[in-house]
RNA sequence: GUCCCCGUAGUUCAGCUGGAUAGAACAAUCGCCUCCUAAGCGAUAGGUCGGCCGUUCAAAUCGGCCCGGGGACGCCA
C-alpha cells in the first residue's frame, strides 16, 4: 500500500503532465499548511506554469478538470486557491478504509521498503579508556533509532560499535593496572570508577617520569602482543565494556557483544592497507610519515592537507583503521550503505577518508558512505560542555537522576500505586524523557545541556506521549466489552476525530523520509502531533456517553492511535506504559 | 589564513528539495476536574526569522557581502 502522499503525487502528477503535455511532472504534494486548505495541497502547478509561460490559475483549472473526469475514489474534491495551489480534500470513506486495514494488520502502519538493502550503522563507539559521559548520549540513541527504523522497513542492518580500545592511552592505564594487579589477583577496586582511574593514571603520567617511561614501554609490549600485557589489557577492556553494557541496558539500546567492531580488531589488516595504497601510488612520505595528499583538501596557509596513514614511528592512526573498516564493509559485509553516526567535528576526517577509500577502491563502487553528523553539546554559557570544576558529567549520573526525579513525580501523582510499580514506571519515564529530549532536536544543531530541560516531564516531552498512550489503554480497559479488534472505525462526526484519523495514516510518510535523510526528530514531531490530536479528540469526543455505533468507532480509532504511538515510540527506542 | 555549521518569541527549539497569515514547548496572565488519568485542554500576550543587497509571481528557506557565536585544519580519536 502506498502512502496518501504517494498516491496523490501520482494522481495529480499524471493530470498535470497531461494538461501540460509533458511526459512527467512533480505535483509537489505536501500536507496542507492549514486546515482550511484541505488535507493535502499540490504546489507543483505554479512551477510548471512558469516553465510553460502560462497563467498558473489557468493551468490549475485544466488540471482540476482533468482530475474531475478521472475515475478515483480517494479525493472528495479539488479546489484551486491563491496563485495556483490545488487544495485536496480526501473522502472520509477512503480514510476510514485505510485506517481499518491498519487496524486489521498493524504492520501496514509502516509498509516494508520495496527493495531491501544491507545497511551498516556505526554508532555509539565509546572510548573504552574512559567512562561514557553525557556527550555519548546523542550518537548512541540517534544511531539506535535509525537502526530500528531501517529494520522496521525490512532492511538488513549490521550494527557496528566501533569502540576505541587501542592506542597510546592504554599503555598508561595498563602500567597502572600492572602495579595494582601484582599485589592481588582480583580486579582492582579502583576500576569501579573508570573516570577516576583514568585521571589518576594521566596525572601520574604527566608528573612521574618513571611512570611515563613504564607507560610507553607498555605500549610497545602491547604492540608486540606480549602475553602478560595482553591479558591485562583484555581484563581492562572487559571491565570497561561492562560499564558500557550497564548503560546500554538502562537505555534499552540494542547494541550487544556481537555488534562490537573494536579498533584493535583491525590491527593485523593495517599493513595491508598501506601496501594497497602504495601500489596505487597514492602514498607520499612527508616528514617521515606516510600520507595521501588529495588536491581538494587544503589546511593552514593553503598547505596541502595530508591524510596520515602511517606515523613516522611506524604506527597507525584512526584513518587507517577506518579505511580497513570500509574495505570490510564494502567487500565482506557487501553493504549498500555505510552510515557513521558521529560528532560533526569529525566531518573533515570522514570527507578525507571517504575520498581516499573511493579513489583507492577500498570502498566498492556500490557502497554509499554517509557521515550522519550531530552537533556538539554546549554548556549554558554557549561554550563546549563542562561542569564548573571543568569535568564532564557521567552519562550514568544523568540517567539515574532522571529516574529518581520521575519516581518523585509518580509518587506525587499516583500514591496509590505500589512502590515496585512506581519504580518500574519511573525507570521507563526517566529514561524516555532523557532520550526524547535529545532525539526531538535536529541532530545537526549544537545544543545546550541543561538539567531542567533534559529532565522536563511537561509539554513536548516523552511523558506527554506516554501519557496519551496510557490514557488510551485506560479507556480500552474500561470499555473492554467493545474495545476488542472486532470493532472498526465506521464514521467521523467531529473535526477533532477526522484530524486524528488522517494523522494516523501518516506515520509511514515520516518513516520513509527518515530512512533517507536520518532525522529522527521528525518522528518525535509527528508523534507529538499525533498525541496532541488525540488529546483534543479526547476532550471533545466522549466515548462513555456516546451512542453505540459512534462509541465503537471512537474506541477503534483510539485503538489505532495507541498502536501507532507504540510503534512510533518503539522506533525511537522508547517503551510504552500501560498506566502511569 | 582556508573550510564547515549556526543566528527564528524572554528561554529552549521546530520549520530550510522556495509556497498561502512563521509554529511548539517552557516561563507569564486568565479560564476548565458532579464527565473515559489535570503529566491534560482552552484562551491571552509575546517576532524588523542577525543585517544589507540580489534571484523569483512567491524567500526564514536559494545566491552574494557584512556582523556575531561554535567547530575543523600532520603524526590523538
Amino acid at each position: 500500500m502506498k502512502t496518501l502522499k504517494q498516491d496523490l503525487n501520482n494522481l495529480i502528477g499524471d493530470a498535470l503532465a497531461s494538461s501540460a503535455n509533458m511526459s512527467s511532472c512533480n505535483a509537489n504534494v505536501i500536507t496542507a499548511s492549514k486546515p482550511g486548505f484541505g488535507d493535502y495541497q499540490a504546489n507543483g502547478v505554479m512551477a510548471i506554469a512558469k516553465q510553460l509561460n502560462v497563467k498558473p490559475q489557468e493551468l490549475a483549472k485544466l488540471v482540476q478538470d482533468h482530475l474531475e473526469t478521472r475515475e478515483q475514489e480517494l479525493v472528495e474534491r479539488f479546489e484551486i486557491a491563491g496563485p495556483g495551489f490545488i487544495n485536496i480534500f480526501l473522502r472520509d470513506s477512503q480514510l476510514i478504509k485505510r485506517a481499518n486495514s491498519m487496524l486489521a494488520n498493524p504492520d501496514l502502519l509502516v509498509p516494508k521498503a520495496e527493495s531491501p538493502q544491507i545497511i551498516v550503522v556505526d554508532y555509539s563507539s565509546p572510548n573504552l579508556a574512559k567512562e561514557m559521559h553525557v556527550g555519548h548520549l546523542r550518537g548512541t540513541i540517534i544511531g539506535d533509532s535509525l537502526v530500528r527504523i531501517f529494520e522496521r522497513l525490512g532492511h538488513k542492518v549490521i550494527r557496528q560499535n566501533h569502540v576505541g580500545d587501542w592506542g597510546t592511552q592504554f599503555g598508561m592505564l595498563i602500567a597502572c593496572m600492572r602495579e595494582l594487579t601484582t599485589e592481588h589477583d582480583a580486579l582492582p577496586n579502583e576500576l569501579t570508577d573508570l573516570e577516576e582511574f583514568y585521571k589518576a593514571a594521566k596525572q601520574r603520567f604527566d608528573s612521574d617520569p618513571d611512570f611515563a617511561a613504564s607507560a610507553r614501554s607498555s605500549v610497545v609490549k602491547l604492540q608486540s602482543k606480549d602475553a602478560e600485557y595482553m591479558a591485562i589489557w583484555e581484563q581492562f577492556i572487559e571491565e570497561s565494556m561492562h560499564h558500557c553494557e550497564a548503560i546500554y541496558e538502562k537505555l534499552k539500546v540494542t547494541l550487544n557483544r556481537e555488534d562490537l567492531d573494536a579498533e584493535s580488531s583491525y590491527n593485523d589488516d593495517l599493513p595491508e592497507i598501506v601496501r594497497l595504497l602504495a601500489s596505487k601510488e597514492l602514498l607520499t612520505k612527508s616528514d617521515g610519515a606516510m600520507c595521501v595528499f588529495l588536491p581538494e583538501f587544503v589546511g593552514k596557509n593553503n598547505d596541502p592537507l595530508p591524510v596520515i596513514i602511517q606515523k613516522s614511528d611506524g604506527s597507525y592512526l584512526y584513518s587507517t583503521t577506518d579505511l580497513a573498516a570500509i574495505k570490510l564493509r564494502s567487500y565482506e559485509l557487501k553493504a549498500d550503505r555505510s552510515i557513521y553516526v558521529v560528532d560533526v567535528r569529525q566531518s573533515l576526517h570522514f570527507q578525507q577518508v571517504f575520498a581516499v577509500a573511493k579513489l583507492s577502491g577500498l570502498a566498492s563502487s556500490a557502497i554509499s558512505l554517509e557521515h550522519i553528523s550531530y552537533g556538539t553539546m554546549m554548556g549554558k554559557d554557549g561554550k563546549p560542555f563542562k561542569t564548573r570544576s571543568g569535568e564532564t558529567i557521567k552519562l550514568i549520573e544523568l540517567l539515574d537522576e532522571s529516574v529518581q526525579r520521575a519516581f518523585t513525580l509518580v509518587t506525587d501523582k499516583n500514591p496509590q500505586f505500589s512502590e515496585s510499580e512506581r519504580q518500574q514506571i519511573a525507570a521507563k519515564i526517566g529514561i524516555a524523557a532523557v532520550k526524547y529530549a535529545d532525539l526531538s532536536k535536529n541532530r545537526t544543531s549544537n545544543y545546550i545541556f541543561d538539567w531542567s530541560s533534559m529532565l522536563s516531564f511537561e509539554g513536548n516531552t516523552a511523558p506527554y506521549l506516554l501519557y496519551a498512550y496510557a490514557r488510551i489503554k485506560s479507556i480500552l480497559r474500561k470499555h473492554q466489552e467493545i474495545a476488542d479488534d472486532r470493532y472498526l472505525i465506521t464514521l467521523v462526526s467531529e473535526p477533532e476525530e477526522r484530524v486524528l484519523l488522517v494523522k494516523n495514516l501518516q506515520l509511514t510518510e515520516i518513516i520513509h523520509a527518515i530512512a533517507t535523510d536520518c532525522y529522527p526528530n521528525h518522528l518525535c514531531n509527528y508523534l507529538y502531533e499525533l498525541a496532541g490530536s488525540f488529546m483534543r479528540f479526547y476532550e471533545t469526543c466522549p466515548m462513555l456517553k456516546a451512542e453505540t455505533p459512534l462509541k465503537e468507532s471512537r474506541l477503534a480509532l483510539s485503538r489505532l492511535t495507541a498502536e501507532n504511538l507504540q510503534q512510533g515510540l518503539h522506533l525511537l527506542g522508547i517503551e510504552t506504559l500501560e498506566k502511569m
